[in-house]
DNA sequence: ACCTGTCAAGTCTGG
DNA sequence: CCAGACTTGACAGGT
């Protein structure tokens, strides 16, 4: 099998390139003229296209095929402090060509949602700026001009006393959506509340595929093995265009044991290689460490002396 | 150039 | 009902 590895974001090799520079909300009421205020946003969300642009020209050099995108890429933007700014129009032709590197280099491009976008919240108005940041999402993934091969990976949210209730409230919120989201929308279990056995029961209900959050896993289970589950969340993807994605990280220690560390250990993951190679199914790993793209580097350096392990690129191997 | 408190957003726990 | 933890890159103000 096949694995593409992939980083979140930011480079930690490439340096001055954040694609999430921002303005705080005190800032930007300081200015007074209008004018100023929109060059002020409209210059930083120029700046965050061109450093994922620049991104973009690394992970190619690298082989690296899978990114995440940023979300804080347009800063503000669901802010309402910035309703009256037409951010799609000032970064049309930005978002355009930095889309048609990605689609050029057949890059697989997903982003994730901050936790406070939750489609299972009782609450009117978390719901409603849950698609509002929806929404914003998916304007960017379409103003890249992407089909719906790119992503956008949701936690199933809170469990609100009540995790019946909060699964169907999800389920009912997510039939409710407009299709070009529900298109897009991709589930993830999470390391408290949510496990892979209980996400991968909803996104089989609704016809969505899973993403396999292995150290979530680790950190929340019901003493399920994933070798039970990987066919069939596997099988969530089958009517996809890419092949399915899981997400890597190590526990930083095993005092924070949820948290992320620097790098990927590589002993756990080819573990769980050894487990996954019986499905003989080609991924796409996504690193998720403090060390970012460097991890993924450090990763495949230690992979590369495993007898097993075959280095197609810099950024793939097989397995 | 470097340091530190603060930052749009939610949920959960404990008081 | 409210404060603090969670978690995290970047800002902003200060040295």
């Amino acid at each position: 099998m096949r694995i593409n590895l992939g980083y979140v974001a930011m480079s930690t090799i490439i340096k001055d390139c954040s694609p999430s520079k921002t303005v705080t909300v005190k800032s930007l009421e300081k200015i007074e003229d209008k004018e100023a205020k929109l060059f002020k946003l409209r210059s930083i969300a120029k700046a965050n296209i061109q450093n994922t642009q620049r991104l973009f020209y690394h992970n190619k050099a690298h082989d690296i095929k899978v990114y995440r995108l940023t979300s804080k890429l347009i800063p503000l933007a669901t802010h309402s402090i910035t309703d009256e700014w037409d951010w799609f129009e000032d970064v049309r032709d930005d978002l355009k060509s930095l889309g048609e590197y990605a689609k050029e280099n057949r890059f697989r491009i997903s982003a994730h949602p901050d936790h406070f976008t939750l489609l299972n919240s009782p609450r009117e108005e978390v719901l409603s700026a849950s698609l509002k940041d929806l929404e914003y999402h998916y304007k960017v993934f379409k103003g890249m001009e992407l089909d719906s091969s790119a992503k956008l990976v949701l936690h199933i949210g809170g469990g609100y006393k009540n995790k019946d209730k909060a699964i169907e409230r999800f389920v009912s919120n997510f039939k409710a959506l407009p299709q070009h989201l529900k298109n897009i929308i991709i589930l993830e279990n999470d390391d408290k509340t949510y496990t892979a056995l209980e996400v991968l029961n909803i996104c089989k209900k609704l016809k969505v595929p899973m993403v396999l959050d292995i150290h979530h896993h680790w950190c929340n289970n019901n003493g399920e093995d994933l070798l039970d589950l990987l066919e069939e969340i596997f099988e969530t993807w089958m009517h996809e265009s890419v092949p399915p994605k899981i997400h890597i990280s190590s526990p930083k220690d095993d005092k924070s044991f949820r948290s992320h560390a620097d790098d990927i250990e590589a002993k756990a993951l080819l573990k769980f290689l050894n487990k996954a190679k019986v499905l003989d199914a080609d991924f796409d790993a996504m690193i998720e460490a403090k060390n970012k793209d460097r991890a993924l580097l450090n990763l495949m350096k230690d992979l590369s002396t495993v007898p097993e392990v075959k280095i197609i690129d810099q950024a793939t191997i097989e397995y």
